[in-house]
DNA sequence: ATCAATATATCGTGATACGATACAACTAAG
DNA sequence: CTTAGTTGTATCGTATCACGATATATTGAT
């Protein structure tokens, strides 16, 4: 029989997932903070961290925020009218929907990834620890 | 004037909360084909993933968790109900509820955390990768 | 022109977290 | 031992968010 996980990897996932808890946390309160929805932060950085080749669909952000497309959709959408995102169809496949920032959206994007970037080299000691740990558990 | 956060970190950046958010997803589904939601998988582990000496009550795992009090009253009674968890008052201050697993929430929990750290095993070179980087970004 | 495939959109539903508020149990002051 | 304050938990109503089911629009192959 398979050997059980040990109550020592147990607590270092829980440790690991309260960590990332607290960053989500963190975040959340930043957006907040900045006058966005958790998710709408999500979706700026998103839009603006794609690879310089890429095409910002709505495909490709259901891709990297691991949503459906009708989530992105509706979130797009209230990011526009937020002003932060700007809907375009692409000239070539009128299909798809292009997404980009707006200057304010660009502006709380930066203001946000500064702090964000400030809490991930706090958590970042702990959280790497943690990740040692669990991939060492099994050798 | 304090130089402007670079396009590179916030491709780290959006890279890390795309690896979380793939992790996230992974656990999502994970716990929903062990019959469970998602959050009453993270109250599992972190009850059972608690300090040795740790009295674990609803304020603990708010904290741990970070929710507020009364999400974690309500998340923990739907995890009652569902034969996962059992709330006791502690004989010494009957305010606190304590919180422990049953066999089966146990059980859940086990088969859970082995596929979490699995998972985490293969992820943690791209997330600490993302995390050395962003940390370095303004040495 | 027609059909299948792809991309986006709409609608209704359920889970979850929160603020505001209330109740219960402990503790210290007198 | 009674009052007041503090701490811990509970209830209620509300808003957000993501989803499944379904619909529409555009493209490409035949």
């Amino acid at each position: 029989m398979a050997k059980s996980i040990e109550h020592k990897d147990i607590q270092q996932l829980a440790k690991f997932r309260h960590e990332i808890r607290r960053f989500l946390q963190f975040s959340e309160q930043a957006a907040a903070a900045a006058g966005l929805q958790p998710q709408q932060h999500q979706l700026l950085l998103q839009i603006a961290g794609a690879p310089d080749d890429a095409l910002v669909t709505i495909s490709y952000i259901a891709e990297v925020m691991s949503l459906r497309h009708h989530t992105v959709v509706e979130l797009s959408k209230r990011c526009e009218l937020a002003g932060l995102v700007r809907r375009t169809h692409d000239l070539v496949d009128r299909r798809c929907v292009v997404l980009k920032l707006t200057a304010q959206g660009d502006l709380a994007l930066r203001q946000l990834s500064e702090v964000h970037a400030q809490q991930l080299r706090e958590q970042a000691p702990v959280l790497i620890q943690a990740l040692t740990r669990i991939g060492q558990s099994k050798l």
